[in-house]
DNA sequence: TTGGTTTGCTAAATCGTATTAGCAGTGCGA
DNA sequence: TCGCACTGCTAATACGATTTAGCAAACCAA
């Protein structure tokens, strides 16, 4: 069986002194209570001999910060990209050395409810509160128990929370550009939602963040938009059907694809009818999922920052939690996070008709 | 800011009880210790009018047990797979009302030590110790502070740990059934590894078992495999380039691809060649990634049950807190689970040369 | 010598719960 | 009337740390 843990008191005994005195030399407040330098290393080599540690769990009792913070998302599988978002925040956290609980709630407002409920029985510091895709949320009110952030998610009524978000306008702006700098001012085409304002599928932001920088920017050009296909999901089977759809009219001249999957399944509208990508057709896409580089030619595309999500949620979390203690009023806050283009293959200047 | 929460304390005074009877009470051993009904009753309404919740953390010390097992994983982000992997750990521990903390080493032992102490510091109650591939791992001495299984993982040394890991030989026997169901016996080419057995790519297990599998049962049914190629990186550009490779000596009749993205790269050769997958070739291969219900036509392959890896070890790691408890004495077991095969369309009868 | 200050440490309380030991009060048999 | 068992509850302690208040000894000035 495993040895008991040696405690405060073993080190105390061992060194000759009172728990107390332990205590206070190895919080460092030795020096400010006066505790000779003599019984100072005494203890330090006591603990350091004993590897001595202190028990979290009393210290998280005791003084009621416990060190620990929850990321509560409503799931942490849906693809790899939720994983970067994860590994984002844990590296925070550790570099504050502060440990994640994790937990899902599959969309489930109850599930969600008592998540929160057991993260704050175990007295976390703060709560990371994240969505998959970019999306506003009811905030449920629970959360109030303790700091806490939204991450890829706005509220839908107001609130104190901050929201920590991709910039997604300049990410649709960026696309834009990316194809008028080619040279294309015809035959753009959109998969995906467009070409209109209001063609869009619901429940995420993505769609209509992305829809407007890349209007704006086409707007600003004199570039008309040559057609767009709303699909109400964004998987490569919708790509692929609405890129032939498209073809039908056609040669576009560069497809405005909305995800990487869905310009999966414009390659193989493309591949279908003997047109080449970049030379026939240019592509430029959203996300940079780990498809977007297996794709050939491989795909440029405007890249979801996972990764820097989850770091700045956590950032700004602990801002939030420094700022409750110190009793600050804080104004809410959204953090946008810039989406950087990735480029790669899928973009040339227009063929000559 | 946050109202100070309810303790047993307010409940006690709230019944007009002692902290020990509401305690007893709570716990449900009011009759054990004869507690009137009366009594009982009040102090239950006042619990629930005043939404008591036990605080975690005073449980935890005082009893030691804290609800609350970490996830010590290698990466959590390199692949989508991973993040079923602790899917089916979160809802294991969820159905036992278990709290998971997570944590990633990226390979580095020193990072893995301070991680696994840092968890022990928090009085987890058992640890799962995770490789987001199938490999031998040297067991960090700190797991042994508490209980702990491996997964995916199976120890170098001689060690007492259960491992939780996926059939592979089984699923290496699987694939070359499917194949030979179909009615393939001629020109059945190996992309990843073999044809020989030490054809392998160093560091993972899936590998040779893959091989061993595929090779007993071609095997046993007199078949000779028509040739195989080792990828040092079962990436896409490999299987793209070692199909290329092949097809250089004819047309294969079925390609045992030993991984998804291998299988993709591999469609892409086959496409560059006119050939059309599964009328001229056959594909089966490893993994059930997204990609493969993505691909045109639908990749058949052998699922890694990643979910259920998940879900496996956090209840063998119950297993191994309920023994330790109980101080029963466990023998060392290695858990396989299952490699299901998800048949879509890249299997056809062979071609009639 | 006396009273006050400084030095260097420790006793005790506290966080919120679980649990052991024990304390009044009642009923009962002798 | 006494002793004993039983009923129904509570006091006290422990878990392992932090922190406040305070104590004894040494030192100093008058």
């Amino acid at each position: 069986m495993s040895p008991r843990r040696v405690t405060l008191a073993d080190v105390a005994k061992a060194a000759g002194v009172s728990p107390t005195t332990a205590s206070l030399v190895l919080s460092g407040r030795g020096r400010e209570m006066r505790i000779s330098q003599e019984v100072e290393s005494r203890v330090l080599k006591a603990a350091d001999e004993l590897q001595y540690r202190p028990n979290a769990v009393s210290v998280g009792l005791r003084t009621g910060t416990t060190s620990t913070i929850g990321f509560v998302s409503d799931t942490v599988a849906t693809s790899r990209l939720a994983g970067d978002m994860i590994k984002g925040a844990l590296e925070a956290a550790r570099d504050r050395g502060v440990m994640l609980f994790i937990g899902e709630t599959e969309g489930d407002p109850e599930l969600e409810r008592r998540l929160l409920q057991a993260m704050h029985d175990r007295q976390v510091d703060g709560i990371v509160l994240a969505s998959m895709y970019t999306r506003t949320i009811k905030v449920p009110k629970e959360i109030t128990a303790s700091p806490a952030v939204l991450l890829n998610a706005l509220p839908k009524q107001p609130s104190a929370l901050p929201s920590i978000l991709p910039d997604e306008i300049e990410a649709g702006r960026t696309a834009a550009r990316v194809l008028l700098e080619a040279g294309h001012r015809d035959g753009i085409h959109l998969i995906g939602a467009g070409p209109r304002t209001r063609d869009v599928p619901g429940g995420g932001l993505a769609a209509v963040e992305r829809l407007t920088g890349i209007r704006e920017v086409l707007g600003e050009a004199g570039v008309k938009i040559a057609g767009g296909r709303l699909c109400a999901d964004w998987q490569p089977e919708y790509g692929l059907d609405a890129t032939r759809a498209i073809l039908e009219s056609g040669r576009p001249g560069a497809l405005i694809c909305f995800n990487d999957r869905l310009a999966f399944g414009a390659y193989q509208a493309l591949g279908e009818h003997g047109l080449r990508v970049p030379d026939d057709v240019s592509v430029v896409s959203f996300d940079d999922h780990p498809l977007a580089s297996w794709m050939r030619p491989k795909l440029t595309t405007v890249a979801l920052p996972h990764y820097e999500l989850g770091r700045k949620a956590v950032d700004v979390l602990f801002d939030e939690i420094r700022h409750h203690r110190t009793g600050a009023v804080r104004e809410t806050e959204v953090h946008r996070v810039p989406m950087p283009v990735r480029t790669r293959e899928s973009i040339a200047p227009p063929k000559s008709p």
